[in-house]
DNA sequence: TTGAAAGCGGTACCAG
DNA sequence: CTGGTACCGCTTTCAA
């Protein structure tokens, strides 16, 4: 791999005045720069993105931590960073963090070691502690999917709490009063806060969720098919079900039709996410669109802004709201 | 951020000393290295990779090319390159090449310019020599979903071709004799090998596909469904349908369903891929598992492998076999 | 066992 | 407009 070192000696010129044709820099005569760049063709010259990182103290590079990639809700986070990376002409640094605290922090320290300094991260596991000093380490660090107080601003997350309001109003809209929940074994925040905020708008209406009719399993396909054969086999009724995510709700239809239930007819059901599979299945799922792919761009966008505001107290971190997203699984209860 | 030398002021010593400690180099003495590292811990000292890379001409990052991250297909096999990524402590590099020729040079330049020494690429818009070119200048550089000849060992890819045979065989052991195929009208060479593959093994058995029972559209769910219904208009029968991949296979069972089908009970229906949603439709889809994953990591750990055997030849390419997965689209024909 | 010093490939300042 | 040169942070001989 040819250098700078090599451009300027076959082209009869100094390392610097490479330097400055590589960067467009200015006062290069005409001739020269059409010299140099030729050289530079013939040796098929890349200029050292290292080097350059070293000596610039900024990286082209744009950090993401996901727990995998295989789980299309972050495939499609890393995407929507990747946009903006692009449109600045820089590249994914990706590290993976596999659901655990100790995971989580390899994946962070890698990117240091990179001095990747704008990074957006999606963490369950750390603590708020230990994200609060993280982000005073790396600056253009952002958290998405999750907000801490003291740093807000460097936030961007959804507010799960109206979606499940959101949900209510919905199957409230079209009369159902007595629903059904399944929601996710695992009690972090946004399973508890979705269930929240649909049984406060219940209650609001006067509606209260029977106890019996709330089911927590494994947050996938086959959990929500065991959540709903328990549904089924607590002999209550009911004419509705919102369920904790997409997949999960995928399975509650299944296993609903398969009980000779029909979806929407004899009960709905509304899902959370709007992932990819949502529009695939059949009845089409009626769900809460969480924006991920925005989020991550705005994510990305506010990871860089820091840095190039450095000071200033102009960022701010972003709450976004799920949307409805009214397809087949829901209908008017008769 | 604190350097080497900083750690090596505060701890009374000189960097080399420091730089042994860091790499766990031989020959420093107990004391030192003790004190050493109770400092690096007190300024939080990283070492920087940028700088690292520079001087010891290596990278600890793994590049790959994609697409897209939002096809999850693509995410599987970026899922797949990290695994092996992670084994050997580095990074994905990640680099997106939006399916046209510039985007991928663009993306393949950019991974020069950092230096990466290990690439899984998947490429459909270069040309056959522009590719041979560019495995010449990076040793490392790995070809996957695609074979070159002259650089087999380079390849890691799918045999299309037998993958239509196997859908072919599975179907005619059903007893199907009038089969229906939708290909994607994209001619690139996996819809064309597919089909080829699936007409040559019914042609051994004495089975023509009727030309009119061909049909080529978009490669999603909504070009499955159009192709269905010209399929259903053409008058012509047929009992089974060979998809081009399980996208359009799924627009293929809504329509059929649409109007009157049952699947896999009037009609049996195959696709392709076995991605995510082919086990979230109803009825769960028959489909060609495509071991992307696997064939990622095989691709990255061969990148891997031709740095370290340089010169060599002992490094394969390799030919993977899709393997059928029986679910519930495709019946016995009565 | 430790330190001094020569780079790795660039950038950017200072002279000319 | 161009060249010389001092670093950027680290690894790696070579001596001590």
């Amino acid at each position: 791999m040819s250098t700078i070192k090599d451009v300027a000696r076959v082209a009869g010129v100094s390392i610097a005045t490479v330097s400055r044709v590589v960067n467009n820099g200015p006062k290069v005569g005409k001739k020269t720069r059409v010299k140099v760049t030729q050289v530079m063709e013939e040796l098929g010259y890349t200029p050292n993105a290292n080097a350059r990182a070293l000596v610039t103290q900024k990286s082209t590079t744009l950090g993401v931590i996901v727990p995998a990639l295989t789980d299309p809700f972050f495939a499609s986070l890393a995407n929507g960073v990747d946009t903006i990376a692009r449109q600045h002409n820089m590249q994914l640094l990706l590290s993976t963090s596999q659901q655990d605290a100790e995971s989580e922090r390899a994946a962070i320290n890698l990117l240091i070691q990179q001095r990747c300094h704008s990074i957006v991260m999606h963490s369950k596991k750390l603590t708020d502690d230990e994200l609060v000093d993280l982000c005073e380490k790396i600056p253009g660090l952002v958290l998405i999917d999750r907000v801490i107080d003291v740093i807000k601003h460097k936030c961007v997350w959804l507010d799960n709490e109206e979606g499940g309001k959101i949900a209510a109003r919905h199957l409230m809209s079209l009369k159902h009063q007595q629903v059904a929940c399944i929601s996710s074994k695992y009690q972090i925040e946004d399973p508890t806060l979705r269930l929240r905020g649909f049984s406060q708008e219940l209650g609001r209406a006067g509606i209260e969720i029977n106890s019996q009719l709330i089911e927590y399993a494994e947050p996938n396909q086959q959990g929500g098919e065991i959540a709903t054969q328990h549904l089924l086999a607590s002999g209550q009724k009911f004419s509705a079900i919102f369920v904790y995510n997409d997949a999960m709700a995928i399975g509650a239809i299944s296993t609903l039709e398969d009980n000779g239930y029909r979806v929407p007819a004899d009960i709905s059901v509304i899902g959370f996410d709007d992932v990819l599979i949502s529009r695939y299945s059949r009845p089409k799922l009626t769900t809460l669109h969480y924006p991920i792919e925005s989020m991550a761009q705005r994510a990305a966008q506010l990871s860089l802004d820091i840095k190039s505001k450095a000071g200033e107290s102009a960022v701010e971190g972003y709450k976004y709201l799920p949307r409805l997203v009214k397809r087949e699984s829901t209908n008017i209860k008769y």
